[in-house]
DNA sequence: CGGATACGGTGTACCATAGACACAGTTCCG
DNA sequence: CGGAACTGTGTCTATGGTACACCGTATCCG
């Protein structure tokens, strides 16, 4: 399991190909799919670190040298079970037509639950990775949402992205404390137990915990909240394109 | 190497406490500064998975176990390497006092500048995880520039929380593609890869893409351009704040 | 219809890694 | 000066990813 070498375009080519099928020798007792979804079974109930190639095979009933006739390796494996994870994201388009504002919400939304329903999916997706069908229909919604708001291409993606990073840190940020001990209700409370008896190291921070901690806001809040500043500052900018002549040359 | 387990708890106790030191037996070989800064080299140059027990080991001089006498395990050095790779965020408030604006870019910008130096700790910093004393520092700066601006406690920890996410979405994508292969010089250009041959599938993208390769914005841009977007979008909440009785009970 | 040919699952093996444990050398305290 | 605390080492185990050879099976071609 390397991190580095070119898994990444084996990758890719799994997650894209289709399953079409040049038929000889015994029929395959597993499929693609039914592989990925035992991984992510494994994977939701304890983590990803417990996906080995021998669980994931014996959850199939098979050994896991099987897999390798399916998966190139465990990389491949951990991309595809992502990107099943994902699932197709739905088409805000139907739901609110012409209301880029409430696509971006709902998308940014879904993402969340895909995210919070896997959270290994966070740790899946960090460094070089290939992108998956579903991931790229994500963007592809994203993209059309805006899509003449009078932004530039690359400034629809970095909406993507930005979007996307808050997704992911609240997501994060919530399982870290529901997640392991399941102790901590509140991220509030995590900082409260580093801060309490270093209260001069962390004047600003020791004010704001001490004033704060009763009215603790969950992840849904700490979403919401991200999303509309973000949504705030897009529609800013959407808002001053519409009004002068459409995009000066740059 | 268990990602379960309290190997926060004992990473917490590594990270914040004291050097101070009962000595008896011979002197220790080795720093602690002196372990991090030894796996920092291995995963700057070849990156985390290339970081083990043995080769940190053995860039100082000593057996793989030794390194057991000062860290815990793998995870809590880690954790170590994590923080002091941050290193002690500047303070902000110094340079443009009263100007959280200023402050806020700031912060984000040193942040950036930090992931983009230590790729990997992208990689460290997912998942439940400990919380060392930079990254709390960097906090504690964030809480402090936004210190009187009407924002309640935690929606001034949901601020920090959006722009660590957006900086570190940033960096991912930035190093996703500079990173392994190095061919490839914008987002724009991978997705172009995907998108060719299925514009079908994903016409929005396929338009934005024709249009859009030629002014292609690097990093440095993305980085910029959400940044603003945020802070506009915190702008707008604030100045909605400081206009109206201050924070109506909630 | 019967081999050739591909293909799928298995068993065995190898290597790297994290970590346990007992031991031996070292320094300080009383 | 003797023991107690501490440090680094050598050895060992368990686990995980993956290569390879083998054998059985289903399909294709002549």
């Amino acid at each position: 399991m390397a991190t580095s070498g070119d898994s990444q375009a084996n990758a890719v080519a799994l997650l894209w190909e289709q399953p079409g099928a040049p038929r000889r020798g015994p029929r395959p007792t597993l499929t693609l799919d039914a592989i990925a979804r035992a991984g992510i079974a494994i994977a939701d109930a304890d983590g990803l670190a417990a996906v080995t190639m021998q669980r994931v095979a014996a959850a199939l009933d098979v050994t896991k040298m099987a897999l390798y006739r399916y998966v190139p390796g465990k990389d491949e494996l951990v991309a595809l079970m992502t990107d099943t994870a994902l699932g197709e994201p739905p088409r805000p388009g139907e739901f609110s037509p012409g209301d880029w504002r409430a696509q971006l919400d709902g998308l940014a939304h879904w993402l969340f639950e895909q995210f919070w329903a896997h959270p290994w999916a966070l740790e899946a997706t960090v460094g070089a990775r290939a992108i998956g069908p579903n991931e790229l229909t994500w963007l592809e919604h994203v993209v059309a949402a805006l899509a003449g708001s009078g932004l530039r291409g690359g400034e629809v993606l970095d909406v993507a992205a930005t979007l996307a990073g808050h997704v992911r840190t609240v997501a994060q940020q919530g399982r870290a404390l529901a997640g392991d001990g399941g102790a901590e209700q509140h991220l509030g409370l995590a900082y409260t137990a580093l801060v309490s008896g270093r209260e001069d190291r962390f004047p600003a921070l020791a004010a704001l915990l001490a004033d704060a901690t009763e009215h603790a806001d969950g992840q849904d809040q700490a979403l919401d909240f991200g999303l509309n500043r973000i949504l705030d500052g897009i529609a800013l900018l959407i808002d001053a394109r519409t009004q002068q002549p459409p995009a000066q040359q740059g």
